[in-house]
DNA sequence: GTTCATGCAAATCGTTTGCACAATG
DNA sequence: CATTGTGCAAACGATTTGCATGAAC
């Protein structure tokens, strides 16, 4: 049996989290990374990986995997709900009020034990529609 | 401006996109390879990717970006919702009725122009439960 | 015949990892 | 001082792309 890995503190894991905590634009490892480049002007790229994905683990962080070729992550733990923009990639919260009742009605015809659940709506942001002037259904035009 | 681009027809295609349709077990491209490879035996993997690639762009199919390193593919075009194995990637479809006021409450409160939105329930699928034996909630001990 | 699709191999890119050294408890 | 964190560079792995050839329209 694994004994279990004792975290410590470095000034770069807790600045990594404070900054996604006081975030809401759900940035990316390299987002991250430029931030902090400010900060610790020795920062790599693998301490932002390596600390983002222990904070993920230890369930002080929450990955988003928004279809993107990239991960962004959110420092807020509770449950609420994201608009993905399908054309940029921008991440908006939603404030609407989280459906308590969903992962009960999906306890009674799964097996799988629920944890959690996530809902995204997808679409296109006002800033790209203004973009795409006269456009019609097709985005990504050649 | 560009002009539309005209596709084809190809048998590789066309079977890329029977074999999701005709499965729910929401796979990866590298299965439709591995199972294609036996019709096509000189098939590559990158025909494959640029056949998804297009059927998903041409709205035929839809990604699912699970959090796990590769992407899944779902040929069942209808909204409907997802329990996520968080420990082996396990992609299951859901059977409960899909809430359809809820994109109309999100349009309300938001300026951007909804599609579509995507549910998925996370949690660890029976299978993997009974691997963890005595399992407490450190999944991925190390 | 022009345009699009294929197979193959090389390239890309986000992320992970091995290593030697510095920092933590 | 035993263990964990860091920076750096190399490695990795899923996906994309350039190219020469073959198929579709």
């Amino acid at each position: 049996m694994a004994r279990k890995k004792r975290y410590r503190t470095s000034p770069q894991r807790e600045r990594i989290l404070e900054l996604l905590r006081n975030t809401d634009i759900h940035p990316t490892a390299d987002w991250v990374y430029e931030q902090l480049k400010k900060e610790f002007p020795k920062l790599s790229l693998g301490t932002v990986y390596r600390n983002i994905r222990i904070l993920v683990q230890e369930g002080l962080l929450q990955r988003i995997p928004a279809g993107s070729t990239f991960d962004r992550f959110d420092g807020n733990l509770k449950t609420h709900y994201h608009v993905i923009c399908d054309q940029c990639g921008k991440i908006v919260d939603l404030d609407i009020p989280v459906d308590e009742t969903l992962e009960k009605k999906v306890r009674q015809c799964t097996d799988f034990t629920i944890l959690r659940h996530r809902v995204e709506f997808h679409g296109i942001c006002p800033e790209c529609q203004s973009k795409t002037k006269k456009g019609g259904l097709k985005w990504q035009e050649d």
